[in-house]
DNA sequence: TGCATTTCTTAGAATTATTCTAAACTGCTT
DNA sequence: AAGCAGTTTAGAATAATTCTAAGAAATGCA
């Protein structure tokens, strides 16, 4: 047992959503999603990633961002202008934004009710519902 | 009554809000608040800008926008990343974000409740809870 | 396993949105 | 009318993101 196979979870994590499982995908996925979930920018993921043995261009790091998204493994938040967030909670939920210091926090939609939400325009359908709190310090 | 002075109401609007009514200004504002509520994009208004007799440089659009908002005459939303949209109704209103044409529309918000937010991270203090209902054709 | 095919990665250029700079100009007060 | 502070402007500068072309690396198959 143990440490054997480094990173096995990761790899299939990433076919599985129909991604070739390359070096610096693995890479990133593990700083993504290895622990609790996060909410990253390019250069924050870029920074980090160069922290670990497997370099990583910030151009990849763009690729993997948005190929993790379209995949569903990640969930773009856009709060501030000029700046994308990632967020690897890709569950239901909805975001404190802290204005003051641009931080990002999460919480659970589930005792969240939006009520009273018309009808959308004619001929669209509900993609989602995303409520910011917008606080600050 | 009729059409004898031009555009007192925009220039006093201005004073009002503490920012001098200058030719540019003042245009932008008739272009902004003269009909229904709208959105725009520093591009856009640019482009209508233009249009009028009165021709205005991006650089002063970009900032007569920023002031427009920090004096609360207009509000900023974010939908989508890389670009801002202004919005003339700076009262209580929740959006409707057309994803597959970026189109931003409003709908009040006297309707809508939002229940079962918890409470705020320490030592922060709401400033505005936003509802965008992201639609799709 | 070995090679061909296809898909990735990368550095750097290009693009897009926005802000900055320094000089010319304008609205307001006297 | 004159002066000054606040504005506008063109163009340079910056920031975030995407594109490009060429070299790697993963996969499929013989």
């Amino acid at each position: 047992m143990s440490s054997a196979n480094p990173d096995p979870d990761f790899a299939v994590r990433l076919r599985k959503a129909g991604l070739r499982p390359t070096r610096q995908r693995v890479a990133l996925a593990r700083v993504l999603f290895e622990g609790d979930h996060r909410h990253v920018t390019a250069e924050s993921l870029h920074a980090e990633a160069k922290a670990t043995k497997i370099s990583v261009s910030l151009a990849t790091v763009y690729n993997a961002l948005n190929q993790f998204r379209d995949a569903g493994l990640l969930r773009e938040v856009v709060v501030a202008p000029g700046r994308s967030y990632f967020d690897t909670n890709t569950g239901h939920h909805h975001h404190f934004f802290v204005e003051t210091d641009n931080e990002l926090h999460d919480f659970p939609s589930d005792a969240v009710t939006v009520e009273g939400v018309p009808a959308p325009p004619e001929g669209t359908k509900v993609s989602r519902v995303d409520v910011i709190v917008r606080v600050r310090r």
